[in-house]
DNA sequence: CTGAAAGCGCTAACAA
DNA sequence: TTGTTAGCGCTTTCAG
């Protein structure tokens, strides 16, 4: 009996032990101390008020002890720094932004900051919802692509100053800081290569919505190559598809263009994912890369390089991209106040096996 | 003199307003009301304590007219909720977590929740790192895949009952709640197939380290189905990478692996990247795959459908158990004390191009 | 050298 | 029907 409740009380005392939040006021109090001294002790703010290192050694221990960690949450209250990011992308899933994530969440955590991810899926209207959240939340800077045509919803919900950045996507008539590449140039190149090959009937297969800026640019890179070796575009080689059917995977827009279309002989398309699905549809129509077509896209993702044959991309610096993302939002953060700047970064044309000279 | 002094003042207090915050006690000053009174009819309380209907409308005019949104950190402090979920994974830019991911992040936002996301590489002491992180931004719940060898860290450091879910690995001797899939019996059924084929050098590529429960489970399956047709297993067909290597596409081993074994005439990768891996170093040592190669892999990604030869491997239902972990963590999140469950859901084995019978 | 007290913005008992 | 008050856990003057 003695020795039951003994039990009973041991495990009643370890459970509240285990239950019992540790704070500030719990280590002040088992010390007999103020609570600011605790605090200036475990933010290392103890020497510069020489604070009694026996004490200070006491603190310490007993923090330890109870394993003691701050309250991010009051913290983040007190000082108004929540020590975290936004990170508002088009799609997490898709490898780019997947791969461009990866970069910014490790410089972010190294350097004290958490992430908040979320995926606009291409939509005004979400997107907006989530930057009202995000703001909400008290994120200390936010990183994102903009889905936006005009740019007057995010000059009304973002207030002035707030530490923002802009990748991939630029806004036309909203001014912040900015890193990317220029589609233009690197879809002229890409481009000029199909023509130096002696490609006349190339297609341009984009998607919605156009006014998207990478999209737009990587479409004036289009024309412009064609403008610049003085040869005529032909309006029907450019494919716009639906953004919705191309996540759902519903390819008849592609088939039709290949039909109705025979006489091309090489296709530039705008990302990874129309890549992906031309290749669907080029296989399911008997048509061989490159012998009967040649195929450059934007965006290199990783089985690009080892599917037979391997595709021709324009690559992006994508590790670059995340590391200058971040780089600006804490300049931003740390400073404040920085005139907004624009980084353009290098693209590179990677020549592999889907491209050839017309026969 | 007068009009630039005015301009000033103008240009001042348009400054202020932007920058003054709202929070509840402007409104409620504005008003000359209570904060109470303004958080009761913002929160929709208002009428179950039949508090007039004009105060109601002026508070929420008020509010709507400032744009007031109330500061989610404060409500959290107070509250005791952050309404955001941490995701642990082991790589972000896998597109095995960032498809899940983003299930994880819609079923979330659905729910009024955001999340932190994280990447533990792989790294022990980085999962432990970043579990307490994310346990000191007060998040509610926590979805994981762990990449421990045993229970005791993640048990000492998580609070008992504190609402948390493994995906895709789980940890023996660690009592929580699960989703995953049967990775011995679907591995077993794929090299069986291969069996089955007329393969008797089946090569298996695995990685470092061994005992996370997907991949020994993985090679628990291609045991047991060798074993279950009576065939002799040769310890040398089964290579292991080193996870960091493979990282850094240092695919050395692998050339090596199939130089010392020119017999082997099908393989089975434990994941997507391996095959990526292999296929590469299939593509430098010039064998053709199926015709020298069956290659069949755990995990589908996109582009394992339209290479030339489409992949054969093993599907998880990736939209599923993204479904299910937010599931599992709200509903610990809500009810409090719920019995650890493991839901175990149904793989598909996709028979592709790159398998063929033994010649 | 150390402590008391204020306050970040919010919610919820408890009064009135 | 509305207001007062306390407090979530922390940092930071300002006194002592």
């Amino acid at each position: 009996m003695k020795n039951n409740l003994h039990f009973l009380l041991k495990r009643f005392s370890f459970a509240v032990m285990k239950t019992r939040k540790v704070t500030l006021s719990s280590i002040a109090d088992d010390l007999n101390v103020s609570k600011t001294l605790v605090s200036l002790v475990l933010n290392g703010k103890a020497d510069a008020l020489s604070i009694n290192k026996e004490t200070q050694k006491r603190v310490i221990a007993r923090a330890n002890e109870l394993n003691y960690k701050p309250n991010q949450v009051a913290r983040g209250l007190r000082m108004g720094q929540t020590h975290t990011l936004g990170l508002l992308v088009a799609d997490i899933s898709n490898p780019f932004y997947a791969r461009i994530t990866r970069t910014i969440e490790h410089m972010a955590e190294t350097e004290g900051y958490s992430l908040i991810v979320c995926s606009s899926d291409e939509s005004e209207s979400r997107e907006k919802h989530l930057v009202k959240m995000l703001l909400d939340r008290q994120v200390d800077g936010i990183i994102m692509t903009t889905t936006m045509h005009q740019p007057e919803v995010l000059k009304e919900i973002i207030p002035t100053q707030f530490p923002l950045v802009l990748f991939d996507r630029y806004l036309t008539g909203f001014d912040s800081h900015y890193v990317g590449v220029d589609n233009e140039q690197a879809t002229r190149n890409a481009v000029k290569h199909l023509l130096d090959l002696g490609h006349r009937n190339i297609g341009f297969l984009t998607l919605t919505p156009n006014y998207i800026s990478t999209l737009y640019d990587r479409q004036q890179g289009y024309l412009t190559a064609f403008e610049a070796y003085n040869f005529p575009v032909t309006d029907k080689y450019l494919l716009q598809l639906d953004y919705v059917r191309l996540k759902n995977k519903d390819y008849n827009q592609i088939t039709q263009f290949f039909l109705e279309n025979p006489e091309i002989t090489a296709l530039f398309t705008s990302n990874n994912n129309l890549a992906i699905a031309c290749l669907k549809t080029v296989k399911e129509l008997g048509k061989r890369i490159p012998e009967d077509l040649s195929l450059i896209t934007f965006d290199d993702v990783e089985c690009f390089s080892y599917t037979a044959p391997a595709i021709s991309c324009i690559a992006q610096p994508l590790e670059k991209i995340g590391e200058v993302a971040v780089k600006m939002a804490l300049q931003q953060i740390k400073n404040k106040r920085i005139d907004s700047q624009k980084v353009i970064l290098q693209t590179e044309l990677i020549y592999r096996d889907s491209t050839c000279a017309i026969n």
